[in-house]
RNA sequence: GGGGAGAUUCCGGAGCGGCCAAACGGGCCAGACUGUAAAUCUGGUGGCUCAGCCUUCGGCGGUUCGAAUCCGCCUCUCCCCA
C-alpha cells in the first residue's frame, strides 16, 4: 500500500498512527490527508469522544489518550467532544442491559474531573473540547427526524450488541438506536477528519463516515484501539473492580500492573501504553518475562507518576517481595475499650480491623495466615495484653499493622 | 388489559415439613507451589464468650412439637398473550 514514492514525513506519521492500531478506514485516505497537512500547514482535526458518564479514568482509557498525545504532538488537532447530550441516551456498545440515562446535573458533576484526568495525558490547553449538547440542544424535532431518516431500522438492528440483545430478549430503547447516529452527527458538526475509538466503536465512527458524505462532506478517516483487560480477563472497568485508576498512588498503580497483565498481553500493553520503541518491546519478550513486566510496571507508574514516583514504586514492591513486608507498615492503636486487658489474638485482629470479624480471624489464624512479629501463631486464642507493644501483625501476606499503645 | 412464573447466604442456583447455617458452581479469603503472576492443588467463606450457642432463606401474620419448605396478605421482579 505505501508507496515508495510516499513522502518520508507522511511515513513518520503513518508510524504513529498505526501503532498498535486495529482498524484504519482507510490508510491511503490518511496519507492524502497528513500530506495535505502538512502542504497547507492546517493541522488535522481529529475527534475523540468521552461519555462524562464516570469521573474516574483507568488505564484502558489510557490506551486512546496516549494515541491522541502523541498525534497532538505532530501538530494536530485535537477535539474532544464531552457527550453530554448523548450521555442521556447511554451508548449501547457492549451492553447487553439497558441502562439508565444520567441527569444534567450528573453529567455536569462529572465532568470537571474528567477533563482534569485526561490532562494527565493530554495536552488540555491546546485540546478543542466541545459539548454536544450545543447542538443537539439546538435542534427542532423537524431536524431530529430528519437525521432519523438517514439511517434504517435493519442498518441498525444488524449490530451485534443490538442482534445479541434482541436474541436474550434483553430490552432495547428505541432511544439507544439514536445514539450511533448522534455521535455521527457530532463529527458532521466539527467537521471532523478523523476519529479515534475503541474496537467496540468502530460502528459508531463509520455511521460519522457515512453522514458526513451525506452532509457534503468528506467522510472521516476512522481508526480504533484494541480494548484492555483486567486481570480477570474482563474488560478494563471501574464496576468490575479490575480497573488501575490515573489517580492511584505509585506504589498501588505499580503492583496492580504486576498482578493484572498476563504474559500474553505484555506486548500489547507496552505498544498501547507505554513510548517503547516496538524493535525494544521485542528483545524485552524475548528476554525473561519477569523483567519485562517490572519494565512495564515502571513505565506505566512513570508516565504518571514521574521518574522518582515510579523508582519508589520499584523499590516498596522489591522490599515486599523480598518479605520484609511495606517500608511504611501502618500504625493501629490498641483498642481502648480493652485497655488494661488481655486480649485472644482473633479478637485482637477484629479490633485493629486486620479482619472483619471474630470468626473471620480465627479462621485466618487456624489457617496459618497470622504473624505476630514475624513469626506464625496458630492459636486463636492466644493472648496478648499492652505489655506486649509494639506488635507487629500480619494477615495473609499483604495486610500489615503495627499495634501501639 | 388478560394469563403464568418467581423472590434462598456476595452472585448464580439446589432445597419443597425435622438429617439445613442450607447441595453445587462462580467469586472472594487463606495455605502449598511460584515471578507477591498465571495455572494447579488444599482448606475456608453468617455471628459469637466457638467440640457449644445465637440469628438467617423478600416483608408481615398464621398452621405445626417443629417451617427456607404448608396457608393468608403485602411488596418487588420476570415471562407470555393483547
Amino acid at each position: 500500500m505505501a508507496s515508495s514514492t510516499l513522502d518520508p514525513r507522511v511515513a513518520a506519521q503513518m508510524a504513529v498512527f498505526r501503532r498498535g492500531t486495529v482498524d484504519l478506514i482507510e490508510a491511503p485516505e490518511l496519507e492524502a490527508r497528513i500530506a495535505s497537512s502538512l502542504a497547507t500547514g492546517k493541522p488535522l482535526r481529529v475527534k475523540f469522544g468521552m461519555d462524562p458518564t464516570s469521573a474516574d479514568l483507568h488505564v484502558g482509557h489510557a490506551v486512546q489518550l496516549l494515541k491522541l498525545r502523541a498525534i497532538q504532538e505532530l501538530g494536530h488537532q485535537i477535539v474532544l467532544i464531552v457527550g453530554d447530550a448523548t450521555a442521556m441516551v447511554g451508548d449501547p456498545s457492549g451492553r447487553n442491559k439497558l441502562r439508565p440515562p444520567l441527569s444534567r446535573a450528573d453529567i455536569d458533576k462529572n465532568l470537571a474531573t474528567y477533563v482534569d484526568q485526561a490532562g494527565k495525558v493530554l495536552d488540555m490547553s491546546r485540546t478543542e473540547v466541545r459539548r454536544n449538547s450545543e447542538w443537539f440542544d439546538a435542534m427542532r424535532f423537524e431536524d431530529v427526524l430528519r437525521l432519523l431518516g438517514r439511517a434504517t431500522v435493519a442498518r441498525m438492528l444488524e449490530r451485534d450488541t443490538f442482534e445479541k440483545r434482541m436474541a436474550e430478549r434483553e430490552p432495547i430503547g428505541v432511544h439507544e438506536l439514536l445514539y450511533p447516529l448522534m455521535q455521527g452527527w457530532d463529527s458532521v458538526m466539527i467537521r471532523c477528519d478523523l476519529e479515534l475509538g475503541g474496537t467496540d466503536q468502530l460502528f459508531n465512527l463509520l455511521r460519522g463516515r457515512d453522514l458526513q458524505a451525506q452532509e457534503g462532506q468528506v467522510g472521516q478517516v476512522c481508526f480504533t484501539m484494541p480494548l484492555v483487560n483486567g486481570g480477570d480477563g474482563r474488560k478494563m472497568s471501574k464496576s468490575y473492580g479490575n480497573a488501575i485508576g490515573f489517580l492511584e498512588p505509585p506504589f498501588d498503580m505499580f503492583q496492580k500492573v504486576v498482578k493484572t497483565v498476563p504474559d500474553t498481553a505484555l506486548a500489547d500493553w507496552f505498544l498501547l501504553l507505554t513510548r517503547v520503541p516496538e524493535a525494544e518491546v521485542a528483545a524485552l519478550l524475548a528476554g525473561d518475562h519477569r523483567a519485562a513486566q517490572l519494565r512495564l510496571a515502571r513505565e506505566i507508574t512513570g508516565f504518571f507518576h514521574g521518574p522518582a514516583g515510579a523508582t519508589s514504586a520499584r523499590d516498596e514492591y522489591e522490599r515486599r517481595a523480598r518479605g520484609e513486608g511495606p517500608g511504611d507498615v501502618e500504625e493501629r492503636r490498641w483498642p481502648a475499650e480493652h485497655a488494661g486487658k488481655a486480649l485472644p489474638l482473633a479478637n485482637l485482629l477484629a479490633a485493629v480491623k486486620l479482619a472483619n470479624t471474630n470468626s473471620d480471624a480465627r479462621r485466618l489464624v487456624q489457617q496459618n495466615a497470622v504473624k505476630v512479629n514475624g513469626l506464625v501463631v496458630a492459636d486463636p486464642v492466644a493472648a496478648y495484653s499492652e505489655a506486649d507493644l509494639p506488635l507487629l501483625v500480619q494477615t495473609g501476606k499483604a495486610r500489615f499493622a503495627r499495634i501501639v499503645r
